[in-house]
DNA sequence: GAAACTATAGTTAGGAC
DNA sequence: CGTCCTAACTATAGTTT
């Protein structure tokens, strides 16, 4: 059969878009696991949606701790240096969110 | 000339692994984008790498802090329903978690 | 370096089971 | 529900500009 183009718009039937959401999910977190060999990078995601029951946090719950903590203090570090300078507004917000973030 | 299967390793030369991270993270952030357009959801990253200066925030700071801040409040919500459960060990680990991420 | 190009490797929507 | 299939679509490594 011919296929349709594939339309990239919020899929209306519940089973095709839940059947998505899991296919593509596999599919970034397979992405990610590449970019994160390929470049040597930490990474990690935290994933909640209405198509499964429990939060999923990849590559596991401790990898994100581990690696929010690392983020966390990288951006610290990048704080002392900028009230050293008294410049950069932007990494100020910056460390905000981190601050958010990663709370000890 | 004949292209040889990708393998899927560390690159050692700089400039192609500087090269390869911002066409995947492109890559990655599409992917993303089309993931929370089909299917509805939310969606935010964070950024860092040692091939950019800037810490980067998809699709943009505030973003982020709307996402997580959603994403706690979703959270605490669990929380109270365990308590009144008083049950699931794994939800009391991912609050503990979304308490550091985002803290008020 | 970045940006554009392009052939091929990889992803995925919809169907079958 | 999930897993496999595969045509159609998309990403990207290597290359050129």
């Amino acid at each position: 059969m011919i296929r349709t183009k594939v339309k990239l718009a919020y899929i209306t039937n519940d089973s095709s878009r839940k059947a998505t959401y899991k296919k593509r999910k596999k599919g970034l977190m397979k992405k990610m696991s590449e970019l994160s060999t390929c470049c040597g990078i930490d990474a990690c995601a935290i994933m909640y949606s209405p198509y499964e029951s429990q939060t999923e946090f990849w590559p596991s719950l401790l990898r994100v701790e581990q690696v929010l903590s690392k983020f966390k203090m990288i951006l610290e570090m990048e704080k002392r240096k900028n009230m050293m300078n008294q410049e950069c507004f932007l990494s100020q917000r910056t460390i905000k969110v981190v601050e958010q973030i990663k709370k000890h």
